[in-house]
Parts: C-alpha cells; structure tokens; sequence
DNA sequence: CTATATAACTGACCACCGGTCATTACAATC
DNA sequence: GATTGTAATGACCGGTGGTCAGTTATATAG
C-alpha cells in the first residue's frame, strides 16, 4: 500500500516502477555532482543505491540515457528558476547577468549541455533522442515568452535571442570545464590567458553585443 | 644514413625518434579522420602503423596527449590557411564566412577543438599542457595582427575578436557533432529545431554582431 | 669481426568499463 | 499452498587505456 519501495522490494507496480525510476536518477544526480561524466561509472552508481548493475538496465538502456534524462531535468530546472527571475524592462546586461548567474548555479546543467550533442545523443535511441528535442522546443518556447516581455522584443526576436544564448554559454563556459591549475606555478602569460576566458565577463559581454545586435536589426529592415 | 626509418627498425637517434613521431602523428590522423573521437582506440591505431601498443606509449604518455598533439598541429595549420585567405578591409561578414569556412574544411580542428578543455585536457601532464596554452598564445597573436589589418581594429579589438570568435565557434558547431538524422522519419517541429541551428549561419549572424558591436563600443568610449 | 652495453620495442597482463542474459527469488493470483 | 509472471541479479563478454619484465636490434668498443 505505501508508495515508497524500499531498496530491497520489488517494484511490481508501474507507479512503483516510476518510483524507483526517479531514485536512481536523484542518487545518479548526487553521484554525478561528485564524481563528474568521465569518472561516473553504471556499476558504482548501483552500488551507491544498492541494486545490481544489470537492475539499472531496467530503467535506462544505455548510460548515455540516463545522462540525456538528467539533462533534460536540470534544463527543466533551471529554465523555471531563470524565469521566475526574470521581471519586465530589463536592461540586455541585466538579463544576461541573471541567465548567467542561474545556469551557473546548477551543477548539472551547463556540464551536461556541453556534452550533450557530441557524447550524450550519439548512443541513445532515436524515439527518445526525438522527445528529448520536444522538451527542448517548448523550453525554448516559454522562455522565449519572458524573455519577449523582459527586453522588449518581438516573439520572433526573443526566439533568436534565447537560442542564441544557448550557444554563447556553451562556449563562453568551456574554459571552467579545464583541468584546475590553481596552485600550480603558471607561467605569467598563461595565467593571463586564463584570466582573459573567465567565463562570465565572456558571457555577458557578447551577450550583450548580440541582443543589441538583434535589436538594431530590427531598426534597420523596417 | 637514410632520414626514413621503416617500421621494422627502430629508431635510435634523437632524429630518428622524431620521425617516428611525425608518422605516428600521420596515421593518428588519417585515422581519426575514419573513426571519429569516441572509437579511436590505442591498440587499433597501433595494428594501423604496424607496431605494438607499448610502443605508442614510448611517443605519448597518454592517448589524450596524442590528441593535445593532433590538436596543436591543426590549430597551426588551419590559422595558416585561415591568415593566407585574408585580406586588406573586409566586411566583417566576408571576414567571418572565411573563418568559418576554412575551420569547418579541417576535420580535425573543430572535433577536437571542441573537446579540448572537458575531454583531452585532463590527463595530460601540467607541463604539456602549459606548452599547449603557449602555443595557442602565439596563434591569437599572429591571428590578431592580420584581424586588426582585415577589419580595421586596433591591436586589442583584433585580439579582443578573435578570442571571442572561438568561443562563438564552438558553440554554433556543437550541433553538428550530434548523430546523424539524415533519413530518418523526423517530426516536423524537431526537423525545424535542426535547421534554425545550421552552423554556418548562426555563426555568421552572430560573428558579424559581436565584430560590430565592439566597433561601436570603441566609438561610445571615447 | 666479434662481444658487449644500451635502450627501442614487445605483448601478456592488469583493473576497469558498458552492456547482456540465464538464472533466481519474490509477490500477486488462483 | 501451488502457480505464474517478472523484477532483480551478477557472472560473464569483448573491449578499453596503460604497464613493465623481458626480448632483441644495433651502435660501438675492443
């Protein structure tokens, strides 16, 4: 009768099947946010839950589509906390600041969006790799509604602008994916390499440029 | 007396080794090229060249070193081609059509380019991979003298595009690494998802706002 | 021309990976 | 209590990157 199925029952149930589901994915979420993709492996994942190994081929058929389901949360995640942030009027600066700052403070998001075109969709069936890009759309779509609304631009400007953003934070945030060189001795030059890619002041400024960029456009085709 | 060392022999000179490098780095590539990234494996690239596995281990410390190594060579090669192909006052939009173009005709500088900093630089030795960044250094600045003469930018502009415009590139590439959906049964709002996020155009529409947007920054802070 | 020292080269070996599937064990049904 | 469907298991498979004791080609000294 309860809803809870503890880790040495038997999920019978489809609802208790979801259940268990949606624990391997918190644990593999935890797990994740310790280890990071590469040292993630399926047999220490089922360890830290404390089912077999060939269990969790139950519920993911590849690893990759476990991956592709915690990026589709973390996108689901963050994109709510990004627009519930939002407000109306907002300068292209503050915007970019906001869209930044919340992205960055999900663990898992920005990691697996990095990875996710040239690792994670590459072994994952095509029906689920297709409702993955559906779940992509109608996040693009709602925030593309706020962010009309927060700058000021035309439906069809706001949807240039969140996708575009999509692909400055993907490359804006490559350099924190680097191994870490604090406090190793660098030399000065490469420290101020370094430096001169820190991730948000990259950002927020080309993302200025590029909303600025959008708007002019406008300006100029009419 | 002979500067080719077969692969029978071994190679005992300082030359020699070197060499032998160069042909492993070769084959590496040729190989790459057939396989991609995630199915190159050390012991097929060894049967490729004709010598043992622990062999390979004696030019590289790691298969991500070979990688680093594949990776410096086509930085250098595609900048030449790239440097060759500009020319005196350009638009910004012809300018980046010719960034684009000759980056995407290397096959691999954009793959690897684009796993660099998750994927190839971990496991690398700290002093490698401080050589590497040196290396790169030197690229911006040769890429930097030609961009200030093509687009009319001071030195700091030039360097100021051109760090950017790798960080656009590999963003606006990330979605032709996904697996191919060529002939497959696509709904239509998926198949429109994919099209509105063709690399080369978003990568032109956004280069030339970046370009332009820091012209008109230097003309407002004067 | 031969003996010796050097080090380039080898490949069996290691610990691990993702993924499979015959077998087992349990909960619901009869 | 017997039957049955199926969730769970974990030994197993073919592969990986990387290691290192041992082999052998070769430059050189005698």
């Amino acid at each position: 009768m309860s809803s809870v199925v503890a880790i040495n029952q038997r999920a019978r149930s489809a609802e208790q099947k979801a259940l268990r589901r949606r624990a391997v994915l918190e644990t593999a979420e935890t797990y994740f946010l310790e280890v990071g993709y590469e040292a993630f492996s399926m047999s220490k994942l089922a360890k830290n839950i404390g089912l077999a190994k060939g269990t969790l081929y139950l519920y993911f058929q590849t690893r990759e589509e476990l991956f592709l389901t915690l990026y589709e949360q973390s996108l689901i995640r963050w994109s709510q906390v990004f627009i519930d942030d939002l407000s109306d009027a907002m300068t292209s600066k503050a915007y970019s600041q906001k869209l930044f700052s919340t992205a960055s403070a999900d663990g898992t998001f920005l990691p697996l969006l990095i990875r996710l075109e040239h690792m994670i969709e590459h072994n994952v069936a095509i029906p689920r790799l297709v409702s993955s890009k559906q779940v992509f759309i109608n996040q693009v779509e709602a925030l593309a509604e706020v962010t009309s609304n927060s700058l000021s631009l035309s439906k069809a400007q706001a949807i240039e602008v969140v996708k575009t953003m999509g692909v400055l934070l993907i490359g804006a945030t490559q350099g924190d994916q680097g191994p870490s060189l604090d406090h190793e001795e660098l030399p000065e030059d490469v420290q101020d390499l370094i430096a001169s890619f820190s991730s948000e002041p990259l950002f927020i400024k080309n993302a200025v440029r590029i909303i600025e960029g959008i708007r002019t456009e406008a300006l100029s085709n009419i």
